[in-house]
DNA sequence: TGTTGATCATGT
DNA sequence: ACATGATCAACA
């Protein structure tokens, strides 16, 4: 696989927003000169590795913002041909033993959050991988009011596994912000290191944006 | 048919 | 083991 460099500045990011937009799958597979698999099945997350190459992301599979020393989380989102969302977005695990007085602003899912490179792909299951067709990637930074919205499911999320109110999380719960399993498989699990004297094993979960505050994205123009 | 829970690959 | 990248697919 050809390897890109990594931006040096945000102009350096912008300026590769605009090159990769309209591209399809293929084509950038092909620059890179990586094998393009039939279809995602057992590669669920090759494009999203796929786009991180093609812009230079860094962080690899640290708990760290892609683009580590613009403070930027890069994400890929399949949308529909219209715009709209067609999945949710994982952002981070959700600690078993969240740390003691960890708050909003300092927490792995602020940090990824805050500042995000979505990166649209028209991806409608009908259309095969090879001609799925990037759209307009955009910058994205939280308001006020949708920080709000963030911090108070974080909040609600982190106190139910901070109470071990374990059997009251579903993904119905928050705005925002889901807590999802996020394992292997539904037999996986792990202690919360307040617990390991009580053996209590207890699924792993991840943080799940919804799709909801970007709720559109360009998908027809500026291709 | 939209959502929720389950699952797959890879890297350190 | 546990983090990253997500999409799949069963079921309500």
């Amino acid at each position: 696989m050809i390897t890109i460099q990594a931006p040096k500045t945000l102009e350096q990011l912008m300026h590769r927003m605009d090159l990769i937009a309209g591209l399809t799958i293929a084509d950038i597979a092909e620059e890179l000169q990586v094998k393009m698999p039939e279809n995602l099945q057992t590669e669920k997350g090759w494009v999203g590795q796929l786009v991180e190459a093609y812009l230079g992301a860094t962080a690899g599979n640290l708990p760290e913002p892609d683009f580590q020393h613009l403070g930027i989380e890069l994400k890929t989102i399949p949308i529909s041909r219209t715009g709209a969302p067609l999945e949710t977005t994982y952002v981070c695990v959700a600690p078993l033993s969240p740390a003691l007085g960890e708050q909003w602003r300092t927490s792995l899912v602020y940090k990824k959050l805050a500042h995000v490179l979505w990166v649209p792909i028209i991806a409608e299951r009908s259309i095969p991988l090879k001609d799925r067709q990037i759209a307009m990637p955009f910058l994205w930074q939280m308001t006020p009011e949708q920080e709000q919205i963030l911090k108070t499911d974080w909040g609600e999320l982190t106190d139910l596994i901070v109470l071990g109110k374990h059997d009251e999380i579903t993904a119905k719960l928050g705005e925002a912000l889901q807590l999802r399993p996020k394992a292997a498989d539904s037999s996986v699990r792990s202690a919360g290191s307040t617990e390991k004297a009580t053996q209590r094993m207890r699924r792993q979960k991840g943080f799940i944006f919804a799709p909801v505050l970007p709720s559109r994205y360009c998908a027809n123009n500026l291709i």
